[in-house]
DNA sequence: CTTGACCTTCCCCTTGCAGTAACCTTGAGG
DNA sequence: CCTCAAGGTTACTGCAAGGGGAAGGTCAAG
C-alpha cells in the first residue's frame, strides 16, 4: 500500500514515514513507479513505532525496543530495564512541571488582572518569586 | 561585569546571554576591548528573563513580558493572561504525561523481567496497548 | 486529453542553546 | 620582558523529529 495509507493506518504522517526511512528505522520496499510500497508488516511495525512514541520513547529508543522485538534470544529484563528508565525521566518531567504550575498558579492569583498597570506577575519575576 | 560573572548571577550560561544577544532579547555595553559589560540592571533583567524560562515560558514569550514589565501603561490584565495562557498548556503536558506514566506503569508490571525471551512490554507493543 | 489527487526528491525552518575552532586580552608569576 | 592559563570574541555546526513548500513524475477517472 501507498504512504499516505499506511501513514493513516498506523496514525502517523507521511512525513514520519519518509523520516523513519531516512533514518533506517523502516525500509520499505519500492514499486516499479518509484513509490514506497508498505506491506502489513511493515504497518505492523510503524504501529508499534507509534505506540512507543506514545509512550515517550524517542525515536533512537524505539530503535532499541524493535531490535529486541525481532531478537528471539532477548530477555524480557532489557525490554523491562527501558520501560522503567523511561517511567523515570517522565516522573522527573512531572515534578518539574508541578512545580511550574504550583508557581504560575501563585503568579496568577496574586495579580488582580485588571487594566491597572500594577502587577504582582510582573514585580514577582523582576524579584524574587 | 563580564559575561560569566553575569551569567552566574543569573543562573545562566554564557553561550545562553549571548544568545540572548543575538535574538535582541538583551543588548550589553560592549567595553573597549569588544568584551560585553552587564550592568547591574542587565543582571535583574536577566534574572527576570531566568524565572520566567523556570516557569515554562519560551523565549519569545519572556519577551513579551519583558515588554509589559518596561511599559508603564500596560495592564495587568495582559501579564495574568500569558500566565493563564501558561498555565493550560502546563495543565495539558500534564495530563499527556500522567498518561505516559500510567502505560508505562502497566506495561512494566505485566513484564517478569527475566531471562526469558518472552515479554509482554513487546508483545503489548506489536499489538494494541 | 485533461484534471486532480497522489507520489517523488530536495531544501529550509523550528527551539534554545551546546560544542568546537581559531583567534584576542588580561593578569599573575618567573 | 616573556609566558601561560584563564578569560573573552566571532563563526560555524549540530541536536530532535519532523513540518512546509517547491518542482516535477504518476495514476485513475471522465
Amino acid at each position: 500500500m501507498n504512504i499516505s495509507q499506511a501513514a493513516q493506518r498506523a496514525g502517523l504522517s507521511s512525513k514520519a514515514l519518509r523520516y523513519y526511512e531516512t533514518i533506517n528505522l523502516l525500509q520499505p520496499a519500492r514499486g516499479p513507479n518509484g513509490y514506497r510500497e508498505y506491506s502489513r508488516d511493515d504497518v505492523e511495525t510503524l504501529q508499534f513505532i507509534q505506540r512507543a512514541r506514545a509512550c515517550g520513547f524517542a525515536v533512537e529508543e524505539v530503535r532499541q525496543l524493535l531490535a529486541l522485538h525481532r531478537d528471539p534470544a532477548r530477555q524480557s529484563h532489557d525490554a523491562k530495564q527501558l520501560v522503567e528508565e523511561k517511567l523515570q525521566q517522565i516522573e522527573q518531567q512531572l515534578q518539574t512541571l508541578k512545580i511550574m504550575k504550583k508557581t504560575l498558579r501563585g503568579l496568577a492569583d496574586s495579580c488582580a488582572g485588571d487594566d491597572s498597570p500594577e502587577c504582582a506577575i510582573l514585580s514577582q519575576l523582576a524579584n524574587r518569586v
